[in-house]
DNA sequence: GAAAAAGATTGAACGAGTTCATTTTTTAAG
DNA sequence: CTTAAAAAATGAACTCGTTCAATCTTTTTC
């Protein structure tokens, strides 16, 4: 047998993730003891740590399997993008923000925002904030493809005006997440209201 | 005698504010033990309890107290900004950057913004975010005082656009934050090279 | 297939933030 | 001035994340 060692492993990190997962969504993140996940996921205390540096990564590595599934669905509308530059940001928002809640919830999603801000160095904190550059660069990558359709004046600066959006957008949702009451629409809305004449003063195409 | 009572607590608070600050400078937030802070202060551990609601709280009175001081700095600047958008905006970001780190380091911000989004309901995270409401004003009151003035183009939405602005400058701030080695001068020269072509646009005035 | 080496698991012990029943101090009333 | 009531201070005890020396399991060696 090659892998006794290496399945029980792979076995082992997938119990623990799938555990904490369910507890974290269960009754958010606190009250999820190290000690219930390690029991649920039927190893000890100790071999968790074996797996994961600190509660925080179990969180934060959860979000980044999000984030992976949300940069997949945004390349799709990045490739084929509406010709109009107000809608086609709002379709690849409504992207991100649609997938953001189906797995985490808004603790959640602070938790780890958190942790990435207050331990940049952790290799999962890494790995959300190369996560986020990557969502970064796809904004700019569909106002470059919008530039090269002819939809975007030529003379705009398409990198920047992506930055500059992603970051926009980036911070709504951390003030979205801030408030349990507010709606998923009431986000749309206002980030669409900023976007919408900025899109007006870079576009090609005037709208009635 | 009226306020013996009244009188000691202002001075214990003041006192437990100044012991936090001095170790949080000195040493890290991690580092400063809440029995060395109530030690520095000379009061119990559980008094310093009855003035803050946790650790997190005595960062978040001080980072508070910091950008409170920033705001007044910066709405001088917006009452006779200078009659160019880029540079304006370059003026008034200065100002709140360059102040960022005189009192504080990149650790204790880190901790205090993760804090205020972990946390969000906390009387003191309330009154960080609040903070961060009136930059966000100010921003926007600055491009509505160049439109004013007519360095603005009269159909571009300024409230809109400021507060694009400042979601930009506030989430480069964080990356800032996340990375120790980055130095001031460089996380100026990246928000400005994303503000400059937005500035070029809305802007009545053309550089050469 | 037995023994040695390497790799993982374990849970008791530790450290630091937080709580709360008790004690002390201040104010108000008689 | 004495005493009762209210407010505040105190620190030992508690909780929970984290560590690490001892133990067990798997792999390699001969």
């Amino acid at each position: 047998m090659a892998g006794l060692r290496a399945k029980q492993k792979a076995d082992r990190a997938r119990r623990i993730l799938d555990a904490a997962a369910t507890l974290f969504r269960e009754g958010g993140y606190d009250s999820a003891r190290i000690e219930d996940i390690a029991e649920m996921a039927e190893v000890s205390v100790g071999t968790l740590y074996n797996y994961y540096q600190n509660k925080g990564d179990i969180l934060v590595a959860t979000v980044a399997m999000e984030v992976t599934e949300v940069l997949e669905g945004g390349a799709r509308i990045v490739a084929n993008p509406p010709l109009n530059v107000a809608e086609a940001l709002r379709t690849l928002i409504a992207q991100y923000y649609d997938h953001s809640l189906v797995y985490l919830s808004k603790e959640m999603w602070r938790t780890a925002m958190a942790i990435s801000i207050q331990q940049p160095e952790t290799p999962l904190s890494r790995r959300y904030t190369e996560l986020d550059g990557q969502l970064c660069a796809q904004v700019a990558r569909l106002i470059e493809t919008l530039q090269a359709r002819g939809v975007v004046h030529a003379g705009v600066d398409a990198r920047a005006m992506g930055e500059v959006f992603f970051n926009n957008l980036n911070m709504m949702f951390i003030e979205f997440c801030k408030v349990d009451a507010m709606p998923l629409e009431a986000l749309k809305a206002r980030v669409n209201a900023q976007h919408e004449p900025i899109a007006a003063l870079i576009s090609t195409v005037k709208i009635v």
